[in-house]
Parts: structure tokens; C-alpha cells; sequence
DNA sequence: CAATCTGTTCACAAAACATTCACAAATAGA
DNA sequence: TCTATTTGTGAATGTTTTGTGAACAGATTG
């Protein structure tokens, strides 16, 4: 049975969630912040933690942080929209999925499944860097540079541009472009996605050949 | 075509919601409450259920319990403000989602294709990968390399070759391809599917003697 | 509080595509 | 072999998808 470490400050959201989680047969267990997470994960191993970011004693990130160094446990963030939001991508780049609040329970529950079920197949992606040629990509310092020279994009370009870089060789329809960079939750014209592409690809100019359209379906960055 | 139950008291709600699923291609029913939605899940069979939880004769949440005792259809609630989250969370434990009023129709037909589409994924197969020879195919990329050279397909090419590979030794009738590929009840020109095999024939040049003719039948991916 | 910057949308242009058709070629059965 | 039936093929057509610039509103900054 799996055991699911659920940590969120609002007793009612952590009720919901143990209810969805027991329906599907995990073991569960609350922590109210980041720092009784962190003593939860110290006496007891668990299969996933859920946890929500802004939590007080110690946030969501931090704590994330402090658990890592002790025990590699799949991690799935909940985030009110908007709320440090970009640091998911900018920053911390080991969590397993995450989601935007207000959530619908059936959702997390699939994908707390689906990342259990994963569990053992190659993460995302944990790397600083990348670089194809003569553009190099720095995910902590949101930078991007083309032949060595500073590109401005403005940040949801930023966060496309590392979305599809960390899922190199992946054709992404543009629903999964939205789930990822946008929330699960949010609804936007399919026009607007090419936009942020048009942009990117003109920001990064010759090496706007690395993304590549994949008619019918969305975008592949493709090295 | 989905068929999507629209259940709710006030007539204009019905009528918003219905433009829009139509919009979006549904097939759509209406049901005033719930003891009409009841009725009419007991005659027909629809892919989602869009439901308020306020109405006369039998309230949301007690057809919701009545209809899932007939059929396991995806349910979404629609619910005011007001009548607090936790409160749809605590009674109901099976609801696929919900949205607050006053929605946005935008925003419920998508959480619509979001439930619609979580419900139909089986999976039938989870490969990245498969090769024959020089022949590889990779679903994830989406992308068919001929003796380590990418080939170009088109859309319905890719998705006629994966779903060949994927069937692989079995004799596919021009019904089933078309069931598999285009979706179902779908009609066209039998010579349509021909004339996509003759394109992906060219494309993967000598190694189209995996894809062999049956006659009086359709085709069949041969290893 | 104005000026700027961003994200989004829209309408249209441009490109890529799916489908059909008419006919040729192949096949199988008599 | 001849014929009926099925499949292959190329060009023509109409539809769908993507690219793009301008316009807008909301957020952010000074």
C-alpha cells in the first residue's frame, strides 16, 4: 500500500486529499508545514509527499529542499496560481509534477498515481545548464545566450523555452504545454502558445531550427 | 461525437452551456433536474455529466449517487459560491471536478475535454521505441528514422504507421484502421487509407515490405 | 499616476494537409 | 485466359493548421 505524505497548512484541503487518497487505497499521513514534514519524513519512509508552497514554519520549497537531503521521495507541489510561481521552473527543478490550486481532486490523485507508477524511470530533468551549440541555456540563472551573448525574453518565454528544452525530443501537444507551463487548470487560445513560440524562435535566431513544429500536435525542441 | 448531459434548473444556464458543447462538438442532452437526468441516463448513454447541485425534485449530489449506481459516467458539479468547496468535497467522493459559479463556459467545456479525455486513456501500449532493422519508430518524439535518417511525415501518416507498429501481425481491416486512426464512426473513401500507405510506403522506401497488403481485408505491419 | 512592459487575443495570410476522384495496375477465381 | 474485383497512383480540390502583426487590457514600474 502506498504511503502519501500530505502537507498543507489548511486542515480542509488536507481533509479533501486524504479522502481522494484513501478512496484510492494509499495509506496517508498530514503534516501542517514544512517542518513537521520534515520530522514525518525522519521517522517514517513514504512512496509520495504532496505539499502546498506557501506554508508557514517552513515553506514548500525549503522543505523540499531539507527532505531531498535526507530521503529521494517523489515530490508534488501545490501552488496557488500566480504564486511563486516561475521559481517551479527557475529554480527547483527535482520536484516530480505539481499543481495549481483550485485543483480538482480526481487530477492530483492521477497524477500522485502516475508518478508513483514512474517511479524508477528517468526524472525530469535536475541539470543548471544546457547547451545545443552555440545556445546555452541557464535554468538557475534564467539566462539565455546565443553565441555567448545575453538574450532578453520576457519570463513566460522563458519558461516555454526551458519547458520544451527540458523535454528535449518530446513532441508536446499544446495541451501538454499548457499543463506544464501554464497550470493544469488554465484555458487559453492555441494562438497564443505560437505566439510565445514566434517570439522565442525570434529571440534565439539561428537556432530557432531546435524547435520544431509538430503540425497537428504542438512543438518538439529537437537536438 | 461525445454526448454530454447538461442538468440544471434555470434555463439559461442550460442554454449557455449547451452553445458552447455544440461549439465544441458535443452532442448535447438537457435535463432540468435531477430526476429528469436520471431518466435519461436510464435510456441513453453519454460520455460526461454536467450537473448543478441546487435543483428542485432531486438535488446534484442525490442523483449523482443515484445515476453512479446505474452507470460509472464522469460527473463535473457546477456549484455557487457559497456553497463551500469542502462541502462537495466532504458529502461526494467520486465527482471528476467541479467549477464554481459564476463560470465561464470557456472554462467548462475545457475541464469537460479534460475529464472526457482522462476517462478514454487506456493505454493500450506505453513503448517509446520500436525498431525492425533499419526501420526505427519513436512514439514519444514522434519521429521515424530510415537507416538512422529522419523521414518527413505528414499528421495522418505518423498515426496510421504508429498505429500499424503498434498492431503489429495483425490483419487490420480498412473498418478497424479507421476506427483506430480516424476515430470512431467515421467515413471515408476506402482509397483514402490507401493513399496514406502508399505515402508512408515512399517515405520509408525498402522497408516497405513490412507493410504488406491483404486483400479483401486492409493491412498488416509484418515482422 | 503615468508610462511602460507583458500576456493574450484576434483576424487574416500563408502553408500544409486530407480527401476524393478517375483511371491504371494487380490479383484471384472461373 | 478472361473477367470481376480490389488496390495503387497522381493530380485536383477544399479544409485545417500555423505564422504573424496589430490591438488591447492588465500588471508592473518608476
Amino acid at each position: 500500500m502506498p504511503r502519501i505524505l500530505i502537507v498543507d497548512d489548511e486542515v480542509n484541503i488536507r481533509a479533501i486529499l486524504r479522502r481522494y487518497a484513501e478512496l484510492e487505497g494509499h495509506e496517508v499521513v498530514e503534516a501542517k508545514d514544512g517542518l513537521e514534514a520534515l520530522n514525518k519524513v525522519k521517522i517514517k519512509d513514504f512512496d509520495i509527499i504532496l505539499m502546498d508552497i506557501m506554508m508557514p514554519e517552513l515553506d514548500g520549497f525549503s522543505a523540499y529542499k531539507e527532505i531531498h537531503k535526507l530521503k529521494k521521495i517523489p515530490v508534488i507541489m501545490l501552488s496557488a496560481r500566480g504564486e511563486e510561481y516561475d521559481k517551479l521552473y527557475g529554480f527547483e527543478l527535482g520536484i516530480d509534477d505539481y499543481v495549481v490550486k483550485p485543483f480538482s481532486p480526481k487530477e492530483v490523485m492521477a497524477r500522485v498515481n502516475a508518478v508513483i507508477k514512474r517511479c524508477g524511470e528517468p526524472k525530469v530533468e535536475q541539470l543548471d545548464k544546457a547547451s545545443f551549440e552555440g545556445l546555452e541555456i541557464d535554468f538557475t540563472g534564467r539566462d539565455v545566450l546565443v553565441d555567448g551573448r545575453k538574450i532578453k525574453l520576457k519570463p513566460k518565454e522563458y519558461e516555454l523555452l526551458f519547458y520544451l528544452v527540458k523535454n528535449r525530443n518530446v513532441a508536446l501537444t499544446r495541451d501538454k504545454i499548457l499543463n506544464g507551463v501554464w497550470g493544469y487548470d488554465y484555458y487559453l487560445d492555441d494562438r497564443t502558445i505560437d505566439a510565445h513560440i514566434k517570439a522565442i524562435r525570434a529571440g534565439i535566431g539561428k537556432y530557432r531550427k531546435y524547435i520544431v513544429t509538430m503540425r497537428g500536435i504542438g512543438y518538439k525542441f529537437e537536438v
